[in-house]
Order: C-alpha cells, then sequence, then structure tokens
DNA sequence: GCAAGGTC
C-alpha cells in the first residue's frame, strides 16, 4: 500500500481524486478522514494533516511548572546542557538551589536573571496533533512506500519532515519520497506522482530555524517583560518577531499624530436653492489660509440671496469593477463592514468547512481557467433569490473575470460554490457569505458609471461651486454596493439660471492629523512590510489586543502599548523594526540552499539575543517601572475627590469583579462601581471633573451605541433620580394586601429596578434599562398584568412591560432573531423568579 | 502564563 501525507484534508481528498482508478473511497482510521483508491490496480491510501504537527519548544525540566513557576530547574538542580558556540561560555546562571516561590509567586531577584539560560537553552519538538499522529502512524506500519505531499512551500517541507520524523519511529526502512506539486488539478498532481523526488531536508531546515528563532526570542522577551514588573497571573507582556514590530506601527502612527501641528483654514459654505432642489455650495477657493482673504470674501456674500448659475459641466467616469478576493483583501472589505480579520477568518473557516466558500488562506487574485465561472453563478442563482436577478444579468453578460495582480496556482480566489442555502447560515456567516458571494459577481461585471455635476455660480461677485455624483449605470454596483456614495443629485440648471442662496457662514478649521490605522489598514500595512502571513496576520493583531497593548477601532496604542515599544527599541532595537524577518528570510534562503546551516544560523540568532539580556537586565527595574505608570495610566478614570491620587479601575481579589478605586488605598477608602454593559474612558479638562460633588466625569461606550458622559458617583445629585409609583402590585392584590411598584436607583450600584413596597412578603421586583428617562403609564400588560413604562432612549419614546417573563415577548422572540435567551422558552412563572435568575447569572 | 506558522 502506498501512503501520501497530504498538507490538510482537501488537498488528501483532491489528490485522491485526481490519481484513482476511479472513485476514491472516503475511509476513517480513528476519527480522522482518509481517502483509499487504486493506481492502475494498486492500494493507496491518502490522509490530510493539520498542519504542523510537531511544536518545537522547551524540554519539560525548565519549563512552566504549576508548582514552581516559569524558571525551574531540572531535579537535578543542574541547568541542562546547550550546545553553546565555540567561544562562548556556558552560561554560568546554573543554580543548584531550587527556586523558592512564596505563595507561587516569586518574582523578585534572581529570575530575570535567570533568562540567560533560556537563550541558550535546548529546544525539542512536541507532539502537537496527537490524534493526526497516531493515524499517521497506524498507517505507515502498513505502507511499503511514503509519499510526502504536503504544500509546496519551506513551512510544507517542514511539515512533510515533521511528518516523517513520526514515520520513520514506526517504520524506519519504508522508502520514502516528495510529491511536489503547485495546482491541485489533473495535469500538477500527476506530472509531481510521476516524478516523484526526495525531500528537500536543507528547505525543511530553513523553516525549522523560522521555528526555533521564534520562539526562543519571543519566549526570552516575553518573560523578560512579564516579569520586569509582575502584573499578576493573566497580565502577560508579549514580544515577538512579528507582533512587536506591528505594534511598532500602530506606535508610531499615534507619535506623528501627537506631533502633529495643525494648521488653521477657514472654509465659505451655504445651501442653494433652485427647482424644489436644495444642494451644498461652497466658495471655489476650498481652504482660504489667509484669515484677512477668507474674511473679505465673506463680507461680499455674508448678506446674499440670490445666486447666478455661470457653468454647468457634466463629465462621466468609469469606476471598474474589484479584483477577486484574496485574504487579505477581504480581511480590508470585511473590516469597512463591520468585521474583524480575526473574526472574518473564523467565520470564513465555518463556511469553508460548510462547503459555501472556496479554500479561504490564498494569496492568488487570478481564477483558474479550470473554474466553472457560469456553474457557480448558475448555484447561486438556485439557492439565492436575492442574488437572482443580478445573476441572470451576470449570465446574458460576456462574463469576462477581473484580475488582481498576485497570480499563484495554489488555490483560486475566495469564491463562493454555489452550493448551499444561505438561509441555514447565522447573522455573522450570512453577512460574510454575501459580501464574497456579491464580490464574485462583480468581478464578472461591466463598470460602473457615474455622472458628475460641477456648477459655477456667482455670488455677489464671489465665485461659488456645486458638485454632485449620479450612478448612471450600474454595472458591477447592481452586485456590490459596499462602499458605494449616496448619489447627490443636482438639480436640472443652465446657464445664467438663478439660485436662492442661504446659510452662507465662514467657518474656522484645523488640518487634521494622519488618520489612525483601521483594522483592514493595518492588515494590507503588515502584508506591504512583509510582516506575518496571510493565515497568521489577523490572529496577530487580535492577540495585540489581548495583552490590551491596543484599543479600539480605528486603532490606538494604549500606554502600555507605547510603553513596550519605547523599552523594546531602547534595549532590544532588533525586534521592533520588520527587518528582523528581513534578515531571517534571508538566513533562511542560505541554510536552503545549503550555504549556511540550521545549527549556525539559530546559534548566531541565540548570540544575538545573549549579547541584549546584560543591558535588559540591568534596566529591568527601569523598565518595570515605565510598564507599572503605563498600566495605572491605561486604568485611570480621573482624580480622587478626596486625596487627589488618581482614580484608577482595579479588579477585587476576592469576587473578581471590578470596581473604580483610589490608588491611595489603604491611605484613601474611596470607591465606587463600575457602570455595566459600557466601556469607561476618562474625560479631559474641565468636563472631567463633577461641579456637583468633585468625583471625576467618565465616557461611557455602551456597544453599538451613542457614548454618554457621566459622574462615576452613583450619589452625585446629578445621578438622582427621585421614586416613582409605576402601578399597583397584582400580587399583593390577589393576596389581598395592597402594595405599590415603585421604580427605585440603587445608590450602591447605579442599576434600576421596580420593587413592591410589600416587598418582605410578596418577593416582586423587575429589572429596568440601565439608561433612558423613565415614566409611568398608568397601564398594565394584556399579557401578564405587569406595569406598563415608558423609556425615553436616544432613539424615541420606547413602552415596555417590565416583566422579562412576559408571555407576550415570548411571541416576539420566536418570530424574529432578538430576545432569545433572556427568559424565551421559559413560562412566565412570577416576578421572583426572574430576580433570583437574573442575579445567578453574574 | 511565552512566538509564529500551519490548520480543525
Amino acid at each position: 500500500m502506498k501512503l501520501v501525507i497530504a498538507e490538510k484534508n482537501i488537498a488528501a481528498q483532491k489528490i485522491a481524486q485526481l490519481l484513482a482508478d476511479g472513485k476514491p473511497k472516503t475511509d476513517k482510521v480513528y476519527n480522522t478522514q482518509v481517502y483509499r483508491f487504486t493506481v492502475s490496480g494498486e492500494d493507496w491510501v491518502s490522509m490530510g494533516l493539520a498542519g504542523h504537527i510537531l511544536a518545537p519548544d522547551f524540554p519539560d525540566e525548565i519549563l512552566f511548572d504549576k508548582k514552581q513557576g516559569w524558571y525551574s530547574v531540572s531535579d537535578d538542580g543542574e541547568v541542562l546542557p546547550a550546545d553553546v558556540p565555540d567561544g562562548l561560555a556556558r552560561p554560568p546562571y546554573a543554580t543548584k538551589r531550587k527556586p523558592f516561590l512564596a505563595n507561587g509567586i516569586n518574582i523578585k531577584g534572581w529570575k530575570v536573571e535567570s533568562l540567560p539560560y533560556l537563550t541558550w537553552a535546548p529546544i525539542v519538538k512536541k507532539p502537537a496533533e496527537k490524534e493526526i499522529i497516531r493515524v499517521l502512524k497506524n498507517l505507515a506500519k502498513k505502507a511499503d512506500h511514503v509519499i510526502i505531499a504536503t504544500d509546496f512551500d519551506r513551512e510544507g517541507e517542514l511539515i512533510g519532515s515533521d511528518a516523517l520524523s513520526c514515520v520513520r519511529e514506526v517504520a524506519p526502512d519504508v522508502p520514502t519520497s516528495r510529491a511536489r506539486y503547485s495546482a491541485l488539478i489533473k495535469g500538477e498532481v500527476t506530472a509531481a506522482f510521476d516524478n516523484l523526488v526526495e525531500l528537500d531536508q536543507d528547505l525543511a531546515d530553513a523553516g525549522e530555524s523560522r521555528q526555533y528563532i521564534d520562539l526562543i526570542w519571543g519566549a526570552v522577551l516575553t518573560r523578560y517583560l512579564t516579569l520586569a514588573r509582575f502584573g499578576g497571573f493573566g497580565n502577560v507582556r508579549s514580544a515577538g518577531r512579528v507582533q512587536t514590530p506591528t505594534l511598532a506601527l500602530v506606535v508610531e502612527r499615534e507619535r506623528e499624530r501627537m506631533a502633529f501641528v495643525p494648521e488653521d483654514y477657514w472654509q465659505i459654505r451655504g445651501m442653494a436653492a433652485a427647482k424644489d432642489a436644495e444642494f451644498k455650495i461652497g466658495h471655489a477657493t476650498a481652504r482660504f489660509t489667509d484669515k484677512a482673504a477668507a474674511e473679505t470674501a465673506f463680507a461680499h456674500v455674508e448678506h446674499a440671496t440670490t445666486g447666478t448659475v455661470t457653468s454647468v459641466a457634466k463629465r462621466s467616469r468609469k469606476q471598474q469593477p474589484p479584483t477577486p478576493f484574496n485574504t487579505t483583501s477581504l480581511q480590508a472589505a470585511a473590516a469597512a463592514e463591520g468585521i474583524s480579520p480575526a473574526r472574518t477568518m473564523r467565520i470564513a473557516e465555518s463556511l469553508y468547512m460548510s462547503g459555501f466558500i472556496s479554500y479561504p488562506r490564498v494569496d492568488n487574485t487570478v481564477y483558474p481557467r479550470t473554474l466553472d465561472l457560469a456553474g457557480i453563478v448558475d448555484g447561486l442563482a438556485s439557492n439565492s433569490p436575492a442574488l437572482r436577478p443580478v445573476c441572470k444579468k451576470v449570465l446574458a453578460g460576456p462574463m469576462k473575470p477581473t484580475r488582481g495582480k498576485t497570480e499563484t496556482t495554489d488555490h483560486p480566489p475566495i469564491h463562493p460554490t454555489g452550493q448551499g442555502d444561505p438561509e441555514t447560515l447565522d447573522g455573522g456567516q450570512k453577512k460574510l457569505y454575501m459580501l464574497i458571494a456579491r464580490r464574485f459577481l462583480a468581478t464578472l461585471m461591466g463598470p460602473a458609471t457615474i455622472e458628475n455635476t460641477k456648477l459655477a455660480i456667482d455670488v455677489a461677485g464671489e465665485p461659488f461651486t456645486a458638485s454632485g455624483d449620479v450612478l448612471v449605470d450600474a454595472g458591477f454596483r447592481e452586485a456590490y454596493p459596499y462602499g458605494l456614495k449616496r448619489d447627490e443629485q443636482l438639480p436640472a440648471l443652465a446657464e445664467g439660471d438663478t439660485v436662492d442662496v442661504r446659510d452662507i457662514a465662514l467657518e474656522a478649521k484645523q488640518t487634521e492629523p494622519p488618520a489612525r490605522y483601521s483594522q483592514g489598514r493595518l492588515v494590507q500595512e503588515m502584508e506591504k512590510r512583509g510582516l506575518g502571513t496571510k493565515s497568521t496576520r489577523a490572529s496577530i493583531i487580535e492577540r495585540l489586543y489581548t495583552v490590551k497593548y491596543l484599543k479600539n477601532d480605528p486603532i490606538e496604542p494604549s500606554q502600555l502599548g507605547m510603553a513596550i515599544i519605547d523599552a523594546l527599541h531602547e534595549f532590544a532595537p532588533r525586534i521592533t523594526t520588520p527587518e528582523m524577518t528581513a534578515e531571517l528570510d534571508e538566513d533562511m534562503t542560505h541554510v536552503a540552499e545549503g550555504q549556511d546551516t540550521q545549527d549556525h544560523v539559530v546559534e548566531h540568532s541565540r548570540a544575538l539575543l545573549a549579547g541584549l539580556l546584560d543591558t535588559l537586565i540591568e534596566h529591568k527595574d527601569d523598565l518595570g517601572d515605565a510598564i507599572a505608570d503605563a498600566v495605572t495610566a491605561d486604568a485611570r478614570v480621573g482624580a480622587c475627590p478626596k486625596c487627589g491620587k488618581d482614580l484608577v479601575m482595579k479588579t477585587s481579589a476576592k469576587t473578581r469583579g471590578s470596581f473604580i478605586g483610589c490608588m491611595g488605598w489603604p491611605d484613601c477608602d474611596v470607591t465606587y462601581p463600575v457602570p455595566s454593559g459600557v466601556k469607561v474612558s476618562p474625560l479631559e479638562g474641565e468636563a472631567a471633573v463633577c461641579p456637583e460633588c468633585g468625583a471625576p466625569r467618565i465616557k461611557c461606550q455602551p456597544f453599538r451605541q451613542k457614548a454618554y458622559e457621566m459622574c462615576v458617583n452613583p450619589k452625585c445629585p446629578t445621578n438622582f433620580e427621585p421614586d416613582i409609583v409605576v402601578g399597583e402590585c397584582r400580587a399583593c392584590a390577589e393576596a389581598g394586601r395592597h402594595g405599590e411598584l415603585v421604580a427605585h436607583k440603587s445608590e450602591k450600584s447605579g442599576k434600576r429596578f421596580i420593587r413592591c413596597t410589600n416587598y418582605d412578603e410578596c418577593g416582586t421586583s423587575y429589572p429596568l434599562p440601565a439608561r433612558g428617562k423613565l415614566s409611568a403609564t398608568g397601564e398594565v400588560c394584556e399579557h401578564c398584568g405587569a406595569p406598563i413604562v415608558v423609556v425615553e432612549t436616544a432613539r424615541g419614546p420606547w413602552r415596555i412591560c417590565v416583566n422579562m417573563d412576559c408571555p407576550g415577548k415570548e411571541k416576539k422572540a420566536a418570530g424574529g432573531a432578538r430576545g432569545r435567551g433572556r427568559g424565551g422558552a421559559k413560562k412566565a412563572s412570577g416576578a421572583k423568579k426572574t430576580t433570583a435568575k437574573r442575579s445567578a447569572k453574574k
């Protein structure tokens, strides 16, 4: 039996289909799919790995140990031997002593000092995909020939080499070879299997050098940053060859913004009206840099009421259809629609696995000739009623696909398969699927034509202009409306026509600093600078958010992120720039071409890092202080009204809940609750202090809603709301008592709720929305008898039944997607239960 | 509790 090992399941399946006499049979070994087939009567089996099946790591003896912490040594107290290059002494940091750990945490002194040892520590390869390895060994034992058919690139060669080392453990003598194909199509694959070669160990070694160097630098610098000032468990300060230069890009942009000196300019703008239509007009000098000139011009037009059209110019321009999606362009387009690159990849993976779209990790932007474009459009038309009309147009047209700049042959650009019913997808999946499907259709359509009209208007001797864009021929825009500007229609006017003019104003403006990166832009910038790969960029950005180096979108660095870059820029500059990646690529090329060896390249890199450590260790405390200060600055919400020290977001050790507390604790005991469900940030200047009580005022940003400002002190008069009687208590009436339902606001937590005046006896209480002005209606709900109240939000007044378990809400929940998981399926069973359930959730 | 690279 011949065993074919591919990098992933889809490749194993495709190879089987392309090589088999007839159709391959799907089989399972343990729980993994394999494909059995015959080639000229001979038995073959193909299996897919899951990328790398081994992961490099330090030996167990020197790894993290639950009892000992990060820096343990071997049992006999001896530091493990490492291959230290000639001329370099063996690390003198070996200790015979077992580390002493008080309460599991001892970060003082020797821990950072022991990092040079980690620099020279040996690296071993540990199984990362145990199931896959088990299947691989099972099949290898029965095989009389093993063919490595992983992707034709450096990582593919390494994955194949790792697979071979697993094979060798159970079948030391089985003949092995390598099939090299660069596209999963008949000609390529059959040619590769007709011309089998040997695995290129130099190329695999190059890949392994990359792994080792990434691990050593990442582990040493991450541990250094984390331990310089230990911020408690869960507060890792990471660093790495790709993430650190990426963070540096964001920090650099922020610094440019801070250094930016805005320039004043002035604009004269107003409104014009003619033929029952209104439109914007502006002075022909779009930006006056001279204030006096602007004021002179404005004085002429300030009281003008009419203007005269002096010219009408129409120009039409074409907008070309977009190119096919690869990973980066999909991530950028999805980011513009509010889906982060990391989430895009998670959703794309699920769409790919369920057969809706093609393989999502590609660089290619040119459809291969073998792709059945019309067949896909047909499939979309029959599965998606919303796309059917535009699909028909595409099928009727010439269907000439656009081409992007990058052409590779490994996978086609990301496209819908045309299979599957989009109605079965959830919200995020459907949104991304429609983006991919619409993009695909757009790449097969003609350009859009936009007609631009420019009016020149004389207002009291001053030249004004107006401009309008109208989409006259939708072209590809019929399928792909993303990022399309709304039409700005001007009335049909001719030279000499008179227009009414009003609201002409002189506006003082300032030039804007360079914009922050959006997540989509950052992915593109990383690609441009050679940072990361199509498969890793999204997760690296996400990582920078989880370690709290980045915040918000558009992306801002935190104070911590800036402190990290400053520190590394000073003491380990190599890791902060894309050059390390460039140099690593160069080293790897040398290893791959046999001009250098893996050991030499890795040892050279170890020596570079070791050379930095002396200074790093020397400045450990400076860096620790800088990090601590930055973390405090990030957590700051304002100044303490009692002692003037910083009020910061803190986490209670007991309850793990967060609160706002004074840095002066224990001398100062000022604390406030954190408003729930919102992101809190400090305000600046005068707005930062409450005029009523002196506590800080803060900015609260609810998810996808308008931000608001409030005083953090729930007892402050600005937060005071009188109790309102909202109705009579039904439970009490039924029990023959009298009880009134009253809306309160808790002084402690700031939460609002309704409670019966006889609460001790009847237990009735209802939660209330956190925001919005509340008023009673005196009405009761037709479904459950609970009171109806009105809450005024930014979107207008909103009538609600206060009972979360109201059967009336159940009907709505069944009809729409909203309101799921909130007492939906459960029958209304009394108000007391509602409160109990809600508090149990916390 | 660490990186980046594959992929699930």
